[in-house]
DNA sequence: TCAGCGGTAG
DNA sequence: CTACCGCTGA
């Protein structure tokens, strides 16, 4: 027997806004520790990680781990049905093969459930090891959203490289050549506000835009994003989920075979 | 001679909004009444019936009852070049084959008139009996309006259901099932928010959503709608017009073929 | 990638 | 009430 009651129920709705462009089925995974997902996007280059803890639910119960099989695309358009501020309730029994929504909204006086067939799976659980990062930079994530569409109107690949100066994303495309840099910078209103290196080593590296502006669909989960980076490592990109978890996408780097 | 003076010019405009997916040709009815239009959609399952009652217009002159059969999307048309708070006057000659429509904005320093050629059509009037409902629910337009989109991503049909407890409004289709329900409510804070049900006989009938997707374009007329069950009979869908009278629209059930 | 609709701001 | 911007759906 499976109850999650989210009160933040727009929270899980903006998970699945995030996710479904990247990812087409995938396995959710239930726990004493909370609900979480790992999964490959098609093209089998980038990967997704979410966790939501049982802490950050206002009931959690989970006799027995389930993993459960869905259709992102199916989930996110039965969460287009919960109003943005309606509590979320997923339950599921053990052994069954449907998982159900509820839907309540504020004012208590309308309830939607959505019962949903489960899909048998492959698991692909790549472990990934918590490795120590040459470079890791924090930066307000609609900053980070915006360089990478801009960029994108430029070239289709985005060369990112930290130095004590400061992280610099540049791209070159048939119209020329851009560079943005970003520096440090603490001394901001806000601590959201800031763009926060911290480098043990200087590190550049090539990714796919395709990719990044698709994990920036995240943004609005969090003000701010951290993005790690080592050479020869997947890059990591997490929007913290407020007392909750994270959801963290990675991205292999290209091998640069010009020039 | 006809002459009808509409201070509250978007009414009219709101109204062809409403009715112009739905029926394309129909006739309009004046009488010393009001002004009235009774017609079936194309395809012969739904019924619009519209009534503004003469006092809510501000000069209300109907020598004789007319009938002037237009095409709703040049009408439309029409008053799309009418203002928001423009004055809308309509006027016909008895016997004459136009109709004129004129608009004065607020200022009074512009003013348009459009005369259009009117349409020899069939009338089918509908003697539609006052019949008593076996369920009558008013609940706020917006929220059915949103239950009718949410329900049509999941299927292509509703069962709507009435007991005690409230209404429900349920589909299937190929990612999942859906029920959604409304619990009396009367706890608000603006009598508009109330879900009130009226029940002498508990009804469940089943609807093509596709329909009712068409009747909400009326929401902007009126906070709240009602809804009006019996089996055997035409759903009821009625949006109030403030201060002037009504849009109804009929809907017959589908006939459930399976199970 | 482009168009239409909804929401927000002036 | 109108205009602009952003988001969603086709």
């Amino acid at each position: 027997m499976l109850e999650l009651r989210l009160v933040q129920g727009n929270l899980l709705k903006k998970v699945l806004e995030a996710m479904k462009d990247l990812v087409t089925d995938a396995n959710f995974d239930c726990s004493v520790t909370g609900f979480s997902l790992q999964a490959m996007d098609s093209s089998h280059v980038a990967l997704v990680a979410l966790l939501l803890r049982s802490e950050g639910f206002e009931h959690y119960r989970c006799d027995r781990n389930i993993t459960m099989g869905m259709n992102l695309n199916n989930v996110s358009k039965l969460l287009k049905c919960a109003g943005n501020d309606d509590i979320i309730t997923i339950k599921a029994d053990d052994g069954g093969d449907t998982v159900t929504f509820m839907f309540e909204n504020p004012k208590q006086d309308k309830i939607s459930d959505f019962e949903m067939k489960l899909m048998d799976l492959d698991s692909e659980h790549l472990g990934i090891p918590d490795a120590e990062y040459h470079a890791t930079v924090r930066m307000p994530s609609l900053e980070f959203s915006r360089i990478c569409k801009d960029l994108s109107s430029i070239g289709d690949t985005v060369v990112i490289s930290v130095t004590k100066e400061g992280i610099k994303f540049s791209t070159r495309g048939d119209i020329g050549n851009a560079n943005i840099v970003c520096r440090q910078n603490t001394t901001v209103d806000k601590p959201e506000q800031a763009t926060v290196i911290q480098m043990n080593e200087a590190v550049s590296l090539t990714f796919a835009l395709r990719y990044l502006n698709s994990f920036t669909k995240a943004t609005s989960l969090s003000e701010t994003v951290t993005i790690s980076l080592s050479s020869e490592l997947p890059l990591v990109v997490e929007y913290k989920i407020a007392d909750m978890g994270y959801i963290k996408f990675y991205l292999a780097p290209k091998i640069e075979d010009d020039e």
